[in-house]
RNA sequence: GGGGGCGUAGCUCAGUCGGUUAGAGCGCCGGCCUGUCACGCCGGAGGUCGCGGGUUCGAGUCCCGUCGCUCCCGCCA
């Protein structure tokens, strides 16, 4: 890090920077103390700060009072402390500090501020209590690990700051107070005081004003852009999350994805992630979904899944012959060799029933190439062997099997996949995976709603269908032949970030909204602006938005995006360090023409109670 | 909205089949200690067993409810 301006009284040097080099200078440090070693005769203070730890000597010969000031040092003191670094005798280094060749021989201190014995260990490795940490975050901000993954996150953020500067992009702020566009997830609502009655909406993304600055001819734009959803909470997901949120025009896929690998593998390497150089490989949306089960693969293990429908249609085993004859697939997965329980496989095929199968089938090659399974007196020997061959099973492989339409069978497997991975724990530590999903469909048929329903974005991300002109489109065969101009960054099976080539041809976007049967008042009356924006000149354009949040938590080698957060929800929605939900009194609810629905219970806000 | 896990000292946890005064390590407080860095040694304080109810001669332990945290499903383009 760099120095302090030498004007500072309380500082003039990191204390995580000083090094042999330094020695025999004179140095003032600032900061808490980390933990204090008193022997009696002499006392070791551990000096902390940001950067890291130095260690001052305390000696009775340089002044009783000092000494006896340092006696009175208690953990998290501020303190500021002046004195000579001087490298330490042999035997005395200790390597496992950065700062552990030298320690600084105290001359003089100012007590700055006391501190209460704080409720938990702020050097400790072992696991705390969420709710605690939450409860206390300015002390669980100073330890080490909070420390490292904001340090991170701030130098993935001015990287994609950096980088894109760069590359000719403009950095605007959309607002947070905005419009309701009901669709997608539940908005956050804020009520209008000089309006009563009428709502602004916190932005799920910056979408529709990203798109509207291609329009107004901006053509390279970012932001790291603040979005809300009111939704259920996970360990990956926040109410509040951050993207970066990137548009620009007179561009085709390949022009967004190479400027995003670009910035990506700079991003990647800032955490130390080891994946080839770009380009990134590329895999269809039809091929992740029939190989692995999902939009999002992790190919860093094997388990891939292979349609046996072609082996299977004429099957004596009904459930097979008529799920094929009904349009639906067999598909399985060869596990390898594995010796798995009677308890195990039901536990498997309850997780695979969750994930929407009818059941699991599970088969033994055995030694002669027949199968020890429950269906295996179904299947003709010619069957077994072809199953057995296309799956490039061995004697002692355990071979699992779903029967179901192609969404079914698809998401059953790729969950048992995972699930498999998880437990036999398949991923080898260190290694990764990027891919770009492409080539998605436009539309999902709705079965029970009985319509076409946009695959990956709604209308308002009017992501634009392959084939281009409105007049392609209608000698097309149907919605559900659109493919749509969609791309995925997948890493490790996380969907890092995802975008499109949008929508600028007002015809184009027309057939798009028949086609989801939105017709044309609703169409105005929810997005009216963008369509007309759109008839003034609309330039093709697309982009992207990436999670930051789930970036760092990845680089960071988190299992949770609370950890890259400075200040997150709890899973239900609460902020224990504020109270935040809170009621509020009955004078400002007035003042919103609002009523409350609830009455406040004699709840008292969390950070009151304590 | 649904399902699973957890809740005992400031922290991390143990607590047997329901049975005497609920324990350990760390931390904290006091004393001793001049080369420690997880300092060491001696002594001490510290408990609404989340909360409420029930069963029982007796509940940290069993039952019901409730609150909180957490993971998952639904939901989240």
């Amino acid at each position: 890090m760099r120095a302090a301006p030498r004007a500072n009284p309380y500082r003039d040097a990191w204390a995580g920077d000083l090094t042999a080099e330094r020695a025999g200078t004179q140095v003032r440090v600032s900061g808490w103390v980390h933990n204090r070693r008193d022997h009696g005769g002499l006392i070791f203070v551990d000096l902390r700060d940001r950067s890291g730890i130095v260690q001052l000597v305390f000696h009775p010969e340089n002044g009783a009072e000092l000494f006896a000031a340092a006696e009175r040092l208690r953990a998290e003191y501020v303190i500021s402390v002046a004195g000579t670094v001087v490298l330490r005798e042999q035997g005395q280094v200790n390597p496992n500090l950065a700062t552990g060749e030298i320690e600084i021989q105290a001359a003089d201190m100012q007590v700055l501020a006391e501190s209460q014995t704080p409720p938990f260990p702020l050097d400790g490795d072992g696991e705390l209590d969420e709710m605690l940490r939450l409860r206390n975050r300015t002390l669980d901000l100073r330890r080490r690990p909070m420390i490292d993954a904001l340090v991170l996150r701030h130098e993935i953020v001015r990287c994609m700051r950096e980088t894109l500067s760069e590359e000719d992009f403009l950095e605007i702020e959309t607002p947070i107070l905005t419009r309701s566009t009901p669709e997608g997830a539940r908005d956050f609502l804020v009520p209008s005081r000089l309006q009563p009655g009428s709502f602004y909406a916190l932005p799920q993304s910056p979408q529709l004003f990203k798109q509207l600055l291609m329009v107004a001819g901006y053509e390279r734009y970012f932001q790291i852009a603040r979005c809300f959803r009111d939704e259920d909470l996970r360990a990956d997901r926040q109410p509040e999350f951050t993207q970066l949120d990137l548009e620009m025009s007179f561009v085709e896929e390949d022009d967004v994805i190479d400027v995003n690998e670009r910035l990506m593998a700079k991003v990647f390497a800032l955490g130390g992630l080891d994946v080839p150089s770009p380009p990134y490989q590329r895999m269809g949306y039809a091929e992740a979904m029939l190989r692995f089960g999902t939009d999002r693969p992790d190919r860093r293990f094997g388990l891939e899944i292979t349609d046996l429908s072609e082996h299977l249609g004429a099957s004596a085993f009904k459930v097979f012959a008529s799920v094929i004859s009904g349009g639906g697939v067999v598909r399985a997965i060869n596990a390898g060799t594995r010796e798995v329980a009677r308890k195990e496989l039901d536990e498997l095929t309850e997780i695979a029933k969750r994930a929407g199968a009818g059941g699991l089938v599970w088969a033994f090659v055995q030694d002669d190439g027949a199968w020890r399974s429950p269906i295996a007196k179904f299947l003709s020997a010619q069957e077994i062997a072809a199953v057995t061959q296309a799956l490039g099973a061995q004697p002692g492989d355990l071979l699992f099997a779903v029967a179901d339409t192609p969404a079914v069978a698809a998401n059953a497997l790729g969950v048992l996949r995972l699930e498999l991975a998880d437990r036999w724990d398949l991923v080898a530590a260190g290694t990764h995976d990027v891919l770009w999903i492409v080539d998605f469909p436009m539309f999902a048929y709705n079965d029970d709603e009985q319509r076409w329903d946009a695959l990956h974005h709604p209308f308002s991300a009017p992501t634009a269908p392959t084939g281009i002109s409105a007049a392609d489109l209608e000698a097309s065969e149907g919605p559900g032949s659109w493919g749509s101009r969609n791309y995925d960054l997948v890493v490790d099976g996380w969907e890092l970030g995802g975008g499109s080539i949008r929508i600028h041809d007002p015809a184009v976007q027309r057939l798009v909204f028949e086609a989801i049967g939105l017709d044309e008042d609703e169409a105005q009356a929810r997005f009216g602006f963008l369509l007309e924006a759109l008839r003034y000149g609309a330039p093709p354009h697309g982009g992207i938005a990436f999670g930051i949040d789930r970036i760092v938590t990845l680089l960071a080698g988190r299992e949770s995006i609370r950890d890259v957060i400075a200040f997150p929800k709890t899973a239900s929605g609460s902020d224990p360090l504020t109270g935040a939900p809170a009621h509020v009194d009955a004078r400002q609810l007035r003042e919103l023409g609002l009523r409350s629905a609830v009455t406040p219970a004699a709840s008292a806000p969390a950070a009151s109670a304590r």
